[in-house]
DNA sequence: CAGTGGTCTAGACCACACT
DNA sequence: GTGTGGTCTAGACCACTGA
């Protein structure tokens, strides 16, 4: 059973009693991950189905069923019913701002755009060092950008990216995108953001921030510092944003 | 197969094409559900065996495994395997602060404590009983208490009862009391709080927080505002926290 | 219609906890 | 050892999509 002709990986090795068990399920998961990794399957795309897999990785369907449970879970992949099962992307217009939690208090934002306001590379300061887990000095690329909704400037974001993947990017690029940010990236990198984490606090604004988010200087913003990831938990950007939540908030929901 | 005798509930309804389709393992759920609020299973006791519950329903216990799965991914049960399946409970410990998103910056918290201030009956304003969903004027419990981790006050709550269930709440029993509120409730008033939400804004400290959390006036606060709910997603609190984030932060993971 | 994911079953066996 | 949850299988059938 562990002999498979058409897998582009190691054999499988089927659940035996071990220090280090891990069910077969999590094993095709870990497979069918390093091919989203891989690039074999692209974002948007339908992979194949649970039967052809079930075959490609010798086991039954229900237990490819169970992997993919897993990682529709993990937003790595979207099934349908009926058409198929499809790789996640930041493409999808509904999907542009999956991880902004800023919402407005009352009415609808019909438009979010984002403004690209300058991008070098420069040296990792202490901080972006330690989050990408760089020495300090190497290189990131600075980026910063306004975010309004409904041409109203709401937000101010500071990025670093890992240089080695991103140092193409230039502003003048990023002006002509009509696009969400880590929609181009997904498409011009090939970087799919799985998962992020962010650490909120309370601070007053200083002299800058004011002027671009149009409030008065010391007044109470939402610093959000994110920390986001690809595949295999890769961090590969570092973020600060300025809030501004007078008639907007940071939602939330607790289980 | 409908036919069983010991379930407290009425009949089970076989899946047929129908316009309002719901799976047989989502029936068991509910069924199981009622259960939990009619407090069949309390808190912390272990339910019976998946085989057990698929004898009771007259379902296979793949069928009754996948209704406790989704049950266990909303935190109503927990799976101990070896050992069975338990009520969940805000009477663990570890499970006190269960919605707490606040932790410190750098070093660890030993110890969290809950200083009541106040606790009285009064009308519910309008973001209460809109929260709540009450009638404006309608009774709720108005309590309000400082948090403390390692005796630094950090968090000032002003939270919103309903009082048909929490109007026995006195302060004086509140200030005998070792645990966290959630586990009081529980256990004195029976009520799970089983999901919450939350909206965050930047404000700036009024005179009487500012002296409560020992901050400058006009210094930056995180408000955060809570409605929590029990099962069937019945409102039963709404809370307003003022949480100063000069050496603390809220941490949130998106995905 | 064929093909996909979604549900349900019955049975075998494994991992873990407790006695 | 016994009883619990956890994994895996093979097969039947249902629900949804699109040609």
């Amino acid at each position: 059973m562990s002999t498979d002709s058409s897998s582009p990986v190691t054999h499988i090795v089927r659940p035996v009693a071990s220090p280090t068990f891990s069910p077969l399920y999590r094993q095709i998961k870990e497979l069918m991950v390093s091919a989203l990794r891989a690039g074999e399957w692209a974002p948007g795309m339908a992979i194949p189905s649970e039967s052809e897999l079930a075959v490609r990785f010798g086991v039954s369907q229900g237990t490819v069923r169970k992997a993919i449970d897993e990682m529709a879970a993990e937003h790595l992949l979207v099934r349908r019913q009926g058409k198929g099962t499809f790789v996640e992307s930041h493409n999808n217009p509904r999907a542009y701002y999956r991880f902004l939690r800023l919402q407005p208090n009352d009415r609808k934002v019909r438009q979010k755009r984002s403004i690209p306001l300058s991008c070098k590379l420069q040296p990792a300061d202490r901080a972006v060092a330690l989050a990408l887990h760089l020495a300090p000095g190497e290189s990131v690329v600075a980026l910063e950008r306004l975010l309004s909704f409904d041409d109203e400037v709401v937000v101010f974001d500071q990025m670093f990216l890992l240089a080695d993947i991103f140092g193409e990017l230039t502003l003048e690029s990023l002006q002509q995108e009509e696009h969400s940010l880590y929609s181009i990236f997904e498409r011009r990198f090939g970087v799919r953001m799985i998962r992020a984490e962010e650490r909120l606090r309370a601070v007053a604004a200083d002299r800058r921030i004011a002027e671009l988010l149009k409030v008065g200087e010391t007044e109470p913003l939402m610093l959000v510092e994110r920390i986001t990831y690809t595949y295999g938990d890769q961090p590969v950007e570092w973020r600060r944003g300025f809030y501004a939540t007078d008639r907007y908030h940071y939602y939330n929901e607790l289980n």
